[in-house]
DNA sequence: CATGAATGAGCGTTCATTCAT
DNA sequence: GATGAATGAACGCTCATTCAT
């Protein structure tokens, strides 16, 4: 990418990305028109081969940009919460209210994903597996381990975990949509899922409760 | 399509589904080539289109193809099986078997659920809608829910096995290419995620079983 | 051509015709589909390219054919009538007559003439020529060439009423298509245009009008 | 049309104007080849569509173009003029100057008004519909009917006229072609056809001819 | 005699990218 | 720095014609 590109006036790079990201989400990386973007982005076909070298470097671009967004999220992890459901509850949270504030860049991460052109692929994964990786390894530091029963197997239960608040979120993309703002009807209809496991998960659960009512 | 496609010998059509399938899984639907389709399966442009009346065609019928494949699976299921977890272990690893017998077709199925191309998504989202509702009604016929706790959400509880389901054979999908057989190995490691989630969502699970010892 | 065609029932003979000249009209040689006509005939691909070794023979087969019909035309001359007004005006009857009758006779030879395609243009071209020629020849044979004056050039008062009733078919050529039959009114119509150049052609046109009045 | 093509350097757009209606002419709207034209016209496939969205487009805009030229023709017509075959006369004259030094507009015309394609042909019709009407509009303003005979239905020998100049010109057209410029000759041998009707329409037309000479 | 599967050149059109202005 | 005209390879698809059945 073309420093040019940074000295842009906001306006103008936003209406750039707006409209790559979109093209790209709409059409696929191979299939994406850079006519089409040059269009909707109001600049001249000349000046997006003067900020980015070619459509690769620019979708490549557009997973750094991404990339930004997403380390928002996991900078919004506390990591003096021990409790890995309550942890787990604030990071899904965040990323939905991040879903709902940029749709376009979690649609782009998501067709990236899913992006068979051999011209990006390789490079595409790598990229999305180090952003999962340094975000997973802050996901878990200072968890307390030890509320989980003994007998348990940790790595396998956090996966469950995991693939639970994927399919979730994935369950309520389409509300989120709609939502103006992530309610506590979200976070009541998620806790109902986390029960599930907690109970699986965790020591004494019940009984704990129970005393701590008891008090 | 034309029937002519039907009385082709078998090995002919063989080669241009398995050509076809290829590059719109390498490709998606749009960037995929007729033109590599034809040179990989071995036929002129002309017999292609004598075959399937539009590149559309041809994409909508491997769908429908795939259909078949997919249909053994849920014919696999044994419905004389109520308990939940053993009937989906017996199904799970059908399907796996068959992943492993036609990767191409998982693979396919997979870039259909990801293609961006309006000219087939909502076509083929029905499809498979279509596909996949017949089967889950299969899924849970004569399931006992009796052996679920009384205060367990049984929907969504269903809902967190299905998604531990997919996000297993997604971790191990890798692992299966490689396999020669889906082997006792694999059933094993999934017992261990089952045991997790029915843990949490059987009745007396640990005093039952104790309760069958002491007999 | 090939014999073949000949021995065909009459029925299946016309359907092709039909339908080959339909397919010529509407598209012009180059583009006229060999499919379409097969499909509409309902003959099979096979059958067409044994009556006709290929699309040009066809094509000029057609033309032959179309000669017949409008030998008709000329054949229905009356040479026994040396009043040249008076025998135009049965030819051209005679050609209105079949034009609705074989609509699609007509309508084929008119094609034919502004056809562009350079691979029967020359062809066709001449066996117009030599139909009209062979036509024209009949068409003035016997007339009687003193009604004419003296003054009048007579080769170039043939060639305006010549282009005066081709210009006069083709203006009542709709009104023809929905006429059941050529009427009086058509020949009245006719006979005014007629009447304009008899006035300037003929010798003593108004004196004898005049003189059959005096009676 | 894209105004790209206004500001070619005149040359070039000559050249795609010539390509196009050479090619168009010779083979019809359908069958014409975009091939062909850029080979002509020496410019790439890519900058044809550059110019023009589509093959249609071309072939509209050609339509266009002619008409520009076909009203040189028409604001030729001195309207001071009332004797209608003298005005008659420089008009066609001038139609046939044009058609020396544009043969192949005039080539284009006639082959647009025989053009079967579907296509185009309702937009060329209307097109050249709207072109004849201002023209014929404009051929009888200010002209002297009083000239005429009372007896003869002026619409109806006007109608001969028309005939007879289109014929005249269709036949002529072809030594047009090899002349260097419309000579005399030409418009003596027009005159002859022009007297053999002037006798028919006007009124004492040779005696007032004596008349003047007896002055 | 009749069929229709098979062919591959050719079609109109789109595309990312270059570069003179 | 910004523009958009120019390129030609590649696209999906059609075609008249052949020939094994």
């Amino acid at each position: 990418m073309n420093e040019a590109f940074f000295n842009l006036q906001s306006d103008k790079r936003k209406r750039i990305i707006n409209a790559a990201m979109q093209e790209f989400v709409a059409n696929g990386y191979t299939s994406a028109s850079t006519n089409t973007i040059v269009k909707d982005a109001g600049i001249s076909k000349g000046s997006l081969f003067h900020y980015f070298s070619n459509k690769k470097d620019l979708y490549l671009f557009l997973i750094d940009h991404t990339n930004i967004v997403i380390q928002d999220v996991y900078e919004a992890i506390d990591l003096e919460e021990p409790d890995l459901f309550k942890r787990l509850s604030k990071i899904g949270f965040a990323k939905m209210k991040i879903q709902q504030q940029y749709p376009q860049t979690f649609d782009f991460l998501t067709s990236v994903l899913n992006e068979p052109a051999e011209d990006v692929r390789q490079f595409a994964g790598e990229k999305l597996a180090a952003m999962q990786e340094s975000g997973f390894n802050q996901l878990y530091v200072n968890v307390d381990w030890s509320l989980f029963k003994d007998t348990i197997n940790v790595e396998k239960a956090t996966e469950i975990l995991n693939w639970t608040m994927m399919g979730f979120s994935e369950k309520y993309r389409n509300k989120l949509a709609t939502f103006k703002d992530v309610g506590p009807e979200l976070l009541e209809e998620w806790e109902d899922y986390a029960a599930i496991l907690k109970n699986s998960y965790y020591k004494d659960h019940s009984q704990r409760r129970n005393g701590d009512e008891s008090h």
